[in-house]
DNA sequence: TCGGTTTTCCCAATTTTTCCCACTTCTGCA
DNA sequence: TGCAGAAGTGGGAAAAATTGGGAAAACCGA
């Protein structure tokens, strides 16, 4: 179960330095790749491969001819990419995932439970403020009883 | 049952020293770690790691297509992290967190029933002066009646 | 086939983190 | 009022992680 935020950076490659307390349970102790891919958010997901797989499927199960389908699948399935982390526990992002999610250096990891997902900072920032600002957070449908 | 607040201080290196009086009722004599976690308003929660789990469990239940429910889930269990208070009662902030409710050095530590918050203490007063100054407080909705 | 370019992998120095110890201050009790 | 124990606070050393660079290999085009 994935979770906690780490601020992290990309060098000048683009390679991006997962943090260490995630690394193993990503990777299954260094025996697995993981999965890259967009979201539309304008974030990137990060799975095991593994985990990957089903979600994969999924997708690919959605009616192919109903048009809201296609986004959905040209983001999810289009955009990912199986890596390794190199010896440093680094992922090189490529270039198109880069420019699909406006990240250059700066940037958020955040764990999801089943997946993590990374940010490019300051749009992070964007997305926390309009929770914290509006006085009245919305809950789910279904879920107006959540306490904490 | 957690009540009571206490103005503590954050070391030099972001360490919190929790209150003697609370190291055991939230470790439970020292067996389970804590989970710390960012609140809506700017706070952070403090949660036996037992306590976190079902109410983690409920977050990971919204659904997960409904645009409501990410925010949520990107605030309470992206932002989650489990601890271990040190050999002096201490626990690490993670910068993240302490840039997020905005913690420099002075806080607040308020007992809240099931959790603890932590507030920065200049964001605490002006809170409670907001409620203080507001001649009516609002009641949430179904609480009219409610008396001390 | 050869030269140039890009990619990949690995190493090493610096920086950060983590853990532990010691000193000071406070509190309670005699 | 003084002493003893506990708690708060700060510092330091060892270990680990980040970061950048560089060399080798692979790839592409001429």
């Amino acid at each position: 179960m994935f979770q906690g935020a780490s601020q992290i950076n990309l060098d000048a490659k683009g390679r991006l330095a997962v943090p260490t307390r995630v690394r193993d349970p990503l990777t299954q102790g260094g025996t697995v790749p993981v999965v890259l891919t967009a979201h539309p958010d304008k974030c990137l997901l990060v799975y095991p491969a593994p985990a990957w797989e089903p979600v994969r499927a999924q997708i690919m199960a959605f009616p192919s001819l109903n048009p809201a389908s296609s986004p959905w699948k040209r983001l999810l399935v289009g955009f990912a990419e199986e890596l390794s982390l190199d010896g440093a526990g680094r992922l090189l992002v490529s270039p198109e995932l880069r420019a699909f999610a406006g990240i250059d250096k700066r940037v958020m990891f955040i764990g999801q439970g089943s997946y993590y997902e990374i940010w490019d900072l300051e749009h992070w920032q964007q997305q926390l403020d309009r929770l914290t600002a509006g006085g009245n957070p919305v809950l789910p449908p279904g879920m107006e009883n959540f306490s904490l």
